[in-house]
DNA sequence: ATGTAC
């Protein structure tokens, strides 16, 4: 057991080094939130900043209780990464820049009807609700978003490999360091937001009895919008990728060009001591999922890792680097020293498409931990092996809306298929 | 992180 685990009390801990400054804010969030009723046992990541009300970059096991507010308005914000056929030295940025301007996240009423379709498949295997008619209001109101981004710190950005570090692990995993690969962080959108405005609304912010109606008809919704953020990823994916003409993501068939998509905005059900109960998640990414990506801010790599499963991170991990700054404060903080023009440059030579001011501050890679050290404190506890390093090509984050056009021009363009080269397997 | 209201 490495050194970076430091014991809180009996049922907190925390891991992190005496090189990673972890908010005290986030600390207090944290003890507080292990006074829950049938809290059993916490966990801090490396990436532990303040939430609102409730700690980021945390695990909270419970033997008999839910609590939606822990796991937040995001229910299913998660990351994907895909291959690409793209070779990283045919890239032009220019070009690359100017496609994803000029066609990405057009047509959004095409390809939330395809999410649908999708969406009924998944629903389909998991033996859950397909037709949409025929559940919840809610989960029908928000079908229209499905392929959409959204906000904050989501985004989805081109990568090049940069260093493997695990050359059988690497090759294991099908990876090849010449292509392209595309890395998506979203989740739910106002899907899951809606799903935990109606639990407090009636429950406030106390947790549920796990066997009670009500944790049960909140669980069905969260496991939909699980199913619902998981093909958003897919969806997005691939429509930034038709955007470049290519036919990429084998939609109907993901495990051929997806190589993870793992949600960290989750409760499940898990065990430690040998009790069964269920394991909060709220930016923390499952370690017993297989390989899983650690995102950096947009100017700094990402580490892809195997993790090692282990009870006493409550089988998780850091989902990122965590923020350093609010985001309130981070325009008035930056501005003297960027324009807006320069914050679409990094320091990695890659580009970023953010027509949001506000949010092209916001996430800034200043206003960000070091992601090598939340690695190193995740390799250091034992925790991860790392197999590979990827550096930021490109992050897309959000074009004007006078960019992505009109309602009524997405309607009648028609877009997708007559578009796409070559027919293929690409949807 | 979100959709909506201002």
């Amino acid at each position: 057991m490495g050194n970076s685990i430091q014991f809180l009390s009996e049922h907190t801990r925390l891991i992190a080094s005496d090189e990673n400054w972890i908010e005290g804010e986030a600390i207090q969030q944290l003890t507080h939130v292990a006074t829950l009723k049938g809290m059993a046992q916490v966990v801090g990541l490396p990436d532990l900043h303040p939430g609102r009300g409730y700690p980021i970059g945390a695990a909270c096991f419970s033997n008999n209780m839910i609590y939606p507010a822990l796991v937040g308005n995001d229910i299913g914000c998660g990351m994907s990464l895909v291959r690409t056929d793209l070779l990283t030295r045919k890239v032009k940025l220019d070009k690359l820049e100017n496609k994803l301007r000029t066609s990405a996240f057009s047509d959004q009423l095409f390809w939330s009807d395809h999410g649908l379709s999708l969406l009924q498949q998944a629903l389909a295997t998991d033996g859950l609700s397909t037709n949409p008619d025929h559940s919840d209001q809610t989960e029908r109101d928000f079908i229209k978003s499905i392929g959409t981004i959204g906000g904050g710190n989501h985004f989805a950005e081109f990568q090049k490999i940069s260093k493997v570090v695990d050359q059988s692990r690497f090759d294991a995993l099908g990876l090849d360091s010449a292509q392209l690969y595309l890395l998506v962080h979203s989740g739910s959108r106002g899907l899951g937001e809606s799903i935990l405005r109606q639990h407090v609304d009636q429950f406030g912010h106390q947790g549920l009895a796990a066997d009670s109606e009500e944790a049960q008809a909140y669980m069905r919704k969260h496991d939909f919008a699980l199913r619902w953020a998981e093909v958003n990823r897919s969806i997005i994916a691939a429509r930034m990728l038709s955007a470049l003409n290519r036919k990429l993501v084998d939609l109907d068939n993901r495990s051929s060009d997806v190589v993870l998509d793992v949600n960290h905005n989750l409760v499940s059900q898990g065990s430690f001591a040998g009790d069964r109960g269920w394991i909060h998640r709220k930016g923390a990414t499952p370690a017993d999922q297989g390989v899983v990506m650690i995102p950096g801010s947009r100017g700094s790599i990402s580490y892809l890792v195997q993790p090692k499963a282990c009870e006493v991170s409550l089988y998780s991990l850091a989902h990122g680097a965590g923020r350093k700054w609010v985001r309130t404060e981070c325009e008035a903080r930056l501005k003297s020293r960027f324009t807006r023009k320069a914050l679409e440059r990094t320091k990695l030579g890659s580009r970023v498409i953010c027509d949001d001011k506000a949010l092209l501050y916001e996430e800034a890679p200043e206003a960000y931990k070091a992601v090598d050290v939340v690695v190193s404190d995740l390799v250091e506890a034992n925790l991860v092996d790392v197999i590979a390093e990827f550096s930021p090509v490109l992050t897309f984050k959000t074009l004007s809306s006078k960019a992505t056009g009109s309602k009524s021009e997405a309607r009648t363009k028609s877009p997708g298929y007559a578009r796409r080269p070559g027919g293929g397997k690409c949807c």
